[in-house]
DNA sequence: CAGAGCATGTAAGAAGTTACATGATTGT
DNA sequence: ACAATCATGTAACTTCTTACATGCTCTG
């Protein structure tokens, strides 16, 4: 039954980059070259707790990145200091491209810590959840009231958003889980 | 990222359960008692795509909360086929409760695909970024009618507030982005 | 009774976290 | 000039992923 493996009309997927490694991608890509430090300070400057935005994390990540060619380090200096800069190279755009416009992956759900435990809560008494989304609003609150990112309308605007929508589904979610209880 | 506050004059928190480890106690609280198979099988069913769920993460997971004694074994056989059962101790209860009402874990923003894709989406045309988004808005459309949990309307309820959330800031962000070119 | 798929794991490796190390620069 | 902090990394450890192994149970 020797078969010959159809050739697809196949799209040109050159690499799969990891939702990390897309984020520091488009991190150097806007800066036009970057250091691996640069991006991790950017990491750590952003409102979402969920990466740590280590360079422990970061400087294998770039180093990976450009065994993998996706991009190019060039040595510089800063005064007496040594740094090493990266840019994307040909293969590194397109794989950028290739994250970035994934309507697939962007369409999941991701990882939610509320969402998580929402599915819980029916093990808690009435009370206890009552207690806890009035807690969580609070937050939340709190946090859309933090200025984030003061230099850049643009990503304040969709952190509005973000915040904004995490809020009504907060409200909305209150409702089916004290009804089910 | 401004780390560390104040170590606070200190509550008794016995234990802090990573967010995984705590949604493990939780499915293991619900049945009672269960095996690590049926653990991952139900995060496996689960309709987020962020845990692989896979055997290979669950075991050892479980074998360390019960290290910590945090759970407790107990062999049990199903026919020939031997088993191994855990249950929450009495510190495994309090450490769930611990998990499950952390506000402030949960009021953080977690890991959206999208969220981190719009941050850079400046990066490509309004063309573009108008494809994208519309894409994504169906895919997310397909996946809310998508029948999950068919045996439970709770967690159906839960869900479709998760997805109506998500479309309306899709519509919300979708103007915010497309302003800003 | 043979094959499919269920239940129970183990192993190797990748990726991220915290902690540490070290020299350069900057503020006072 | 001394301390603080920035910039540049490395190392050890932990945790998840993918892939494999193996024996049961069920179904046609």
């Amino acid at each position: 039954m020797a078969k010959k493996p159809v050739p697809q009309a196949r799209r040109r997927v050159h690499v799969r980059l990891t939702d990390l490694e897309g984020a520091a991608m488009a991190e150097i890509a806007r800066s036009g070259e970057a250091t691996s430090y640069a991006v991790a300070r950017s990491f750590a400057n952003s409102p979402s707790e969920f990466w740590s935005g280590s360079v422990g994390a970061v400087y294998p990540l770039i180093q990976r990145l450009a065994r993998r060619k996706l991009l190019a380090a060039s040595a510089g200096s800063t005064g007496k200091r040594a740094r090493t800069d990266y840019c994307l190279t040909r293969a590194g755009q397109a794989a950028l491209r290739d994250w970035l416009l994934d309507t697939e992956r962007a369409a999941g759900l991701g990882f939610d810590p509320l969402r998580i435990r929402l599915v819980h809560l029916d093990q808690v008494s009435r009370s206890e959840r009552q207690a806890f989304l009035k807690g969580v609003n609070e937050r939340v609150q709190a946090f859309a009231e933090r200025e984030v990112w003061p230099e850049d309308p643009r990503l304040r605007a969709i952190h509005a958003t973000v915040v904004a929508a995490r809020l009504g589904w907060i409200a909305a979610v209150s409702a089916v889980v004290e009804d089910h209880e």
